[in-house]
DNA sequence: ATGTCTTTGTGAACGCGTGCACAAAGATGG
DNA sequence: CCATCTTTGTGCACGCGTTCACAAAGACAT
């Protein structure tokens, strides 16, 4: 088995690589539509095909998890659904607050995947005194001031910060300090936490950013007229010294 | 991350990794911070910092841009903004159309973060005949029927997908059919479109999941997690009311 | 049982991304 | 002009993730 020993500091306690465990929830999508089918087994072949990968990938990302396949058959889907979810974590209850009850809070508050995958929304908090006890997805939201005692007294573990830029930090060391471990940041900040704290971060505009430059690249040339002069030279030259034009004066200050 | 059914090759022959590409709206927001504060330069070491990255990878990908750097100095910030700019693509000027306006897309619809950038919300579509009409952010909302005719006035390439699961791979049929040629994706949905169609995934609640299997690690080490008869408590699957994420609108209209 | 057929599980090769470490390039001071 | 100092740009090595290709394992028919 493992015969090199990997004694890398935290990161690969138990060899499910990083990018396996990123696939695990999409699996578990398609399975759980599947079993709402009643399908009893699935191939490799359909499942990737309806997560939307390779099959050899899926295998390979199972067999971290053990062998739960039937050679010849397939996979159970119903033992794979409970097998994945375990993995997860999703059979146990996580209480998740969102801190910042905006447009992307309530929004947030209202999604329903959290519910259907073992999320509980234990409270809603904003430092708007004007929203303390308001109902949001049928939650009152609670003030910013009682955010230690929320976070203690239900024992969560994970935070969401759906706040403006501003204060995510600030709301980050709150949170981190009054025992979250994991935070989903939607703030467009980096944020700076202590080890053993886990952040993932979704940022919208960074999305549209990357389809602006693939979108950019496959208009090629074109360049609908953006801003007339030093407009995107664009340069599809892909050779190999590519100095992408390179001398465009454009805002050159110094 | 897991883009939908869009697989590129290579960008182009000779193009920018596509690793580097993702971090590149990164430094971005980093320079423009700097340039906010009229800092004039930034040494490689600064603005990884800024930019929560190490130094030397930041080098190497502004290495794929040129050499824009000045040795024993480091970046002119000003410069440098433009620069990355322009290879994003953000020098011009990209209408964008959001479709689904529930709580998820006027979250959208009023998140400023596009506006700064170059994208520019050109409409806000939904099915909903009772929304038809309604100002969010400032925009009436069109019906669906209009999609195309907007799409091809507006000259758009871009669209959002806010809507609930049900509804996304048709509405992705119809943007692309009218000329979308990049989707962002926020239905929990994987979407299969043609080839030269980019799609970007922003699931929420993949994003919890992944932070989920994370805390269970850290919590439970010594938790057996053997499927012995503590796991047993809680029944894999039983949602009968509440389907999966994919039938509970992830959005709801406001 | 035995043979055939299907599908899993995985060894191995390959490519990409990351980080180190250092030489080259330019600034700065004498 | 030369020495020294700072910081970039990059060659290189390493590890992770992806993909191929195939042997092993089981189902199924005869």
């Amino acid at each position: 088995m493992a015969t090199g020993r990997t004694h890398r500091p935290a990161t690969r306690s138990r060899g499910i690589p990083e990018a396996t465990v990123a696939r695990l929830p999409l699996y578990l999508r398609a399975l759980t539509a599947l079993s709402e089918r009643s399908v009893p087994t699935v191939s490799s072949e359909e499942l990737a095909a309806a997560a939307g990968v390779n099959s050899a990938k899926l295998r390979k990302d199972f067999s971290y998890l053990g062998s739960y396949g039937t050679r010849g058959v397939g996979y159970d889907v119903e033992y794979l659904v409970y097998q994945i979810s375990r993995e997860l974590g999703l059979t146990q209850d996580w209480p998740v607050v969102i801190v910042g009850i905006g447009n992307l809070g309530a929004a947030l508050a209202n999604y329903g995947g959290f519910a259907s995958r073992g999320f509980r929304v234990a409270a809603l908090i904003d430092a708007d005194p004007g929203l303390t006890g308001k109902p949001v997805a049928g939650i009152p939201v609670q003030h910013t001031d009682d955010l230690e005692k929320i976070i203690k007294d239900d024992r969560v573990s994970i935070g969401v910060i759906a706040t403006p830029a501003g204060a995510a930090q600030q709301v980050c060391d709150r949170l981190v300090a009054a025992g979250v471990t994991s935070i989903l940041n939607f703030a467009p900040t980096v944020l700076s936490v202590p080890d053993g704290v886990d952040v993932r971060k979704v940022d919208l505009s960074i999305e549209l950013q990357i389809l602006a430059f693939h979108e950019q690249r496959k208009s090629g040339e074109e360049t609908a007229a953006g801003d007339g002069g030093k407009a995107a030279a664009v340069t599809p030259r892909d050779d190999a010294d590519q100095g992408p034009d390179g001398d465009v004066p454009a805002v050159m200050p110094a």
